[in-house]
DNA sequence: TATGAATGAGCCTTCATTCAT
DNA sequence: AATGAATGAAGGCTCATTCAT
């Protein structure tokens, strides 16, 4: 067992504390002392493993994106064998309890709402890694469920429905205990409101199935 | 006319200056010196008519916020004349149009996104002047438009998947030429924004009283 | 009497601190905290008054340089009125005394010695504001002793040769009390190495000239 | 043959790249881990093999003072079957080809001009080892040539000034193509120097002995 | 013999703020 | 009402060095 293992590795330390002080101060507002001595590491140790604060803050954003990017990844190897409502639940879910799940580090999710909220050089790189996937899957999803079968532009908009309603609950995780006082985000709760986006959105698109194959205009 | 009253008065180019500032950088990592100097004002003015960099901060926000708020006191004021199908379009559109009209400042929508994303002391002030209000508007609706009625987790349900579907826009804004290249912000792309939400919410609603209604599913 | 007086002013005290500073420790050794310090001044003060320790030390060799531009001035002046040698003379000892004057601040002469071993972008300003002018004065003092007149390098030659003597005290100053012990670098001292280097310059010119016009080879 | 034997060791490929990053940065601004990196050695093996970044200096001055060292050996053995002024030509050959030889690295010479103007205690080490003897054997020359004799005074007066001219080109190397564009220091120059200057101090000497052994004035 | 990881001290610079005017 | 000068604290980063291997 070398030292360069990535359990309790001076590098890894580094990125846990740095994604806490990040999400809380934010990229300008966490000074690198504080990361260092969160991670119980010099402050040199930084620029030593990443050559500076910002590459610090990228690793950290890759860290964070990556962490939920299993489920996908495994709901992508099941899509022949889920019917396309399941493979809706199955997005929805994955996205909302891989960014809300209870064993998740919290600064996660929200490290990754302000990248997304101020975009920096760093989004590129989430964005070809893993967000334009994300969102080419829910297209593909939505397209199936949209019959008779629509333009490019409303597979769009009803993706950014659906997806609209989940990121609500990310983005908004800071609010959610001023805004529905009263609600848990506990495992439980997750599931609650996985199940109501779905249940919306596919009552929306047959409603609109309905109305578009219907004789009359 | 005192110097006061003047739109252009030292007081209010700060606060023009400074909302660029900010919602380019962020609150700490916008500098004092910079927003005095595009405001054309000495650094010390920034002091003098505020008291500190962060009071600035929150002056800002509240002009941000104060902006749209007038759309949402016009829907209020004309709540009797309307069906509550055209209050909830009305209020997506207060929303979508109220932030992202062209003829506001960018960087009004994007700040006040900036800090629902890391919320500081200043949001407090936010919610209780104007977003809660919101919401309860929105939640109104919702309830009235649920037949037969729905308990309050299904009503905050109903008007969390609405206030997503459009806050998503408002919160993606700085992604969407990347997300859906081709897609234009303009007056007439955020009103077919809006008839969409409108239109999917509407029918997810429908849907769900016909099959609450059903004597049995 | 305002602050901007030049005389103790936190720039001036700044500007002979960092004289001192950076002859003693060269530019990269001495560190701004010294200088600031030394100045009885704060470290933000350098570079609020120069920007930054280049700046600085730029302004510094400035400071040294124009010194001793005040003999020269005055010796372009008596031009008319002295013959060629008292202008060789006046030469050598404004280069001499101006460099090495006790009254003068130590650290002029080695800091433009330490700048001209080591060049940096602060050369060319000396280069063109008072170096290549005083080259083409003794320049031309060198071509009018050179008779049967010289060709432009035997002209250039000449004048490396008294150049190359006059500077040689200068540049060594640091090394003088170990290689010449006993030797007194006070104004008599200094007037006895001038009366030498222009009796020797003469006499080799003299020599020169009786060589060159004797009609043998 | 053991691998400290090596011209390619370690130990001097970390002299031959600390020479010319000291040269280019002064001692203070040169990073021992961009001396390791252009020596392509680890950055501890400065200290492994020389204890500390100064002693690497000292040992690179050293390095440098020794490579002109073997021309003055040459010179003293020959002593005897040269005539004063073919020594002196030699003298000022010696220093002035042994400084600038296009063969030595460039470094050498600007080293050891920037130790000059700005001794540390390794000037000691180079005074004692090869500066004072270098001027020691040309004051002899000098008080050989100077007939009638002269006195101590006298002779390191004129000392200084062979010295002087011969130092100005190796000192002002940096300077000579801004001072005298134009000129190449090429074998071919070097010689014109070399001959210019030996011509000069000669002729000087000569018109003062004629001086001296005149009975009067 | 030689190294990659890690360190504490120090670097220059910039920060938001204050003060005398 | 407003400012230019100045400040102490803190910023991110780099330094020469050490240590376990």
């Amino acid at each position: 067992m070398t030292s360069s293992d990535s359990e309790n590795s001076t590098r890894q330390r580094l990125l846990d504390a740095a994604g806490e002080c990040f999400a809380q101060h934010g990229f300008h507002g966490a000074p690198v002392r504080e990361i260092s001595q969160r991670a119980d590491a010099n402050v040199a140790a930084i620029n030593y493993h990443f050559g500076d604060k910002y590459k610090l803050y990228e690793s950290v954003l890759l860290e964070a994106i990556n962490y939920a990017e299993d489920r996908f990844s495994a709901l992508r190897q099941q899509a022949d064998t889920l019917d396309v409502a399941q493979r809706l639940h199955g997005f929805i879910s994955s996205l909302l309890i891989g960014g809300l799940d209870p064993a998740r580090p919290e600064w996660h999710c929200k490290l990754l709402c302000m990248e997304m909220a101020d975009p920096g050089p760093a989004l590129e790189t989430l964005f070809t890694k893993s967000l334009s996937g994300r969102f080419g899957m829910l297209r593909q999803i939505v397209s199936e469920l949209l019959d008779p079968p629509a333009d490019d532009t409303e597979i769009t908009l009803h993706a950014c429905s659906v997806l609209g309603q989940t990121l609500f609950y990310l983005r908004s995780r800071q609010m959610l205990p001023k805004m529905l006082p009263g609600f848990k985000l506990d495992m439980n709760g997750l599931e609650t409101l996985t199940a109501h986006i779905a249940r919306f959105s596919l009552a929306a698109i047959e409603e609109r199935n309905r109305r578009i194959s219907r004789p009359d205009g």
